[in-house]
DNA sequence: TCTGGGGTCCTAGGACCC
DNA sequence: TCTGGGGTCCTAGGACCC
């Protein structure tokens, strides 16, 4: 058996779990940018703030209600997972970290006549208790199941076990086929207009026809529904095959100096995550663009990939490379919004190979690299930078309603006065 | 005024090879 | 009049996930 456990409004609860004051009432996290809403309390979903929902657009309705707002603070939340992933390994030694605030579990055979429901009790306990979030728990067959049996969860104490082929049929009988795991927005259209509504409407189709008209992917989720495990637990996360980093201003700028800072960054940022999965990349990508929300202006996008000479994941070699592709595509007059880069074709870091005609000392860059990280993660992001990485403020992340990295920095740890 | 940021996999079709 | 039969690789686009 499978158990999928999820944290209930992940981002709010990490902010609630270090603020009694915040439960019960509504609380709100933003986006990058303090832009849109991706994390609402139960009380935020009652007053009929959607997810996505522009935080500009919502301005009345979040005043009238006194809806607690914040910043989404990562580093909080990241820190937060890391221990939600920590306790749940107490519990089963094969676990798959899926995201942020969702794991699967292998449920190993029981002990001493305890059943599942047991079970996911005591995980849901231990985390509430060390943690202060409260979960969500499905247990099924399969992983798809699992994930069904997690939704169910929400309506039923925060945990739903389906370990007999009824309580299957009727899970799946009262499931509408768009909360289907791996079956999104079009494919919920399609099928609805051949009246396939449910999730057991949908197990009744031939194989044949699943595979042809929703491919092979498709396919597993239909015999992951029946029961078939077709999706492993992956406990060793992969390498990721493609790394990007890319981020809106906080306000749209014409001056190159911005944009070359911004680049600058967000490549710095890519070669950091490739050290940090000991990779090396093979191209490169930079993009930049206008507003297109804002009308009046005339737009822009562009994008240029280049070739590195030879694969690395040394900031000096990305950064230099991703300039000179932002030399390429900059255009003066247009007001920018919003940069990336995409490092792709990743290997792995002792697989370089030379350039006959390119003068590069591996080994040095490596060296220095490995100071780096190593600095930077004592004493904090950025103690060493390149100084094209730049002071500007002009573009950076605005996040006015930013609340404490309470576990992850001294000076912002959480203080407890006795009265 | 103000609108996020990452990822994965699959298929069809074109270019090319013999 | 009649015009084969395999392959591979790459890319764009579309689906999905959080």
């Amino acid at each position: 058996m499978y158990a999928l456990i999820d944290a209930n409004n992940f981002y709010v609860s990490c902010e609630r779990a270090f603020n009694r004051k915040l439960s019960n009432v509504p609380v709100l996290v933003l986006s990058n940018n303090d832009g849109c809403v991706i994390s609402r309390s139960q009380e935020v979903k009652n007053l009929g703030i959607k997810m996505g929902e522009p935080f500009f657009k919502i301005q009345s309705i979040v005043e009238k209600n006194n809806v607690v707002v914040f910043s989404s603070n990562y580093e909080l939340y990241g820190d937060m997972s890391h221990r939600l992933h920590q306790i749940l390994r107490e519990f089963s030694p094969e676990v798959e970290i899926y995201s942020i605030d969702e794991a699967f579990i292998r449920i190993l055979p029981l002990q001493n006549g305890m059943n599942y429901l047991q079970y996911a009790k005591n995980i849901k306990n231990t985390i509430s208790q060390y943690l202060s979030l409260p979960v969500g728990i499905g247990v099924g067959r399969t992983k798809t199941l699992s994930k069904i049996a997690n939704h169910l969860a929400k309506k039923s104490e925060g945990i739903c076990i389906l370990d007999s082929e009824e309580k299957e049929n009727t899970a799946l009988k009262s499931t509408p086929i768009e909360e289907v795991w791996g079956i999104g927005r079009q494919y919920s259209k399609f099928l609805r207009k051949k009246i396939i509504n449910t999730a057991w409407d949908f197990i009744q189709m031939p194989e044949s026809w699943i595979l042809k008209n929703m491919t092979k992917v498709g396919l597993k989720t239909l015999q992951e529904l029946k029961g078939f495990p077709r999706i492993d637990l992956e406990e060793v996360r992969p390498k990721k095959q493609g790394i990007a980093t890319t981020r809106s201003f906080s306000q749209k700028t014409d001056d190159f100096a911005n944009v070359q800072e911004a680049i600058a960054t967000h490549a710095s940022r890519c070669s950091e995550k490739l050290r940090r999965q000991n990779s090396i990349a093979t191209y490169l990508t930079v993009f930049i663009h206008t507003d297109p929300f804002a009308e009046h202006d005339s737009q822009y996008y562009n994008s240029k990939t280049l070739a590195l000479p030879i694969p690395t994941n040394s900031q000096l070699e990305i950064v230099k490379f991703a300039l000179k592709a932002l030399n390429l595509i900059f255009e003066k007059g247009f007001y920018y919004k919003k940069a990336g880069v995409i490092v792709t074709e990743l290997m792995d870091e002792n697989s370089v190979q030379g350039n006959l005609f390119y003068e590069f000392d591996t080994t040095k860059h490596s060296n220095l690299m490995g100071k780096l990280d190593e600095i930077n993660k004592k004493y904090g992001k950025d103690t060493v930078k390149l100084a094209i990485m730049g002071q500007n403020k002009k573009w950076q992340l605005k996040r006015e309603y930013l609340s404490p990295r309470y576990t992850t920095n001294w000076d912002e740890i959480i203080e407890v006065k006795a009265e």
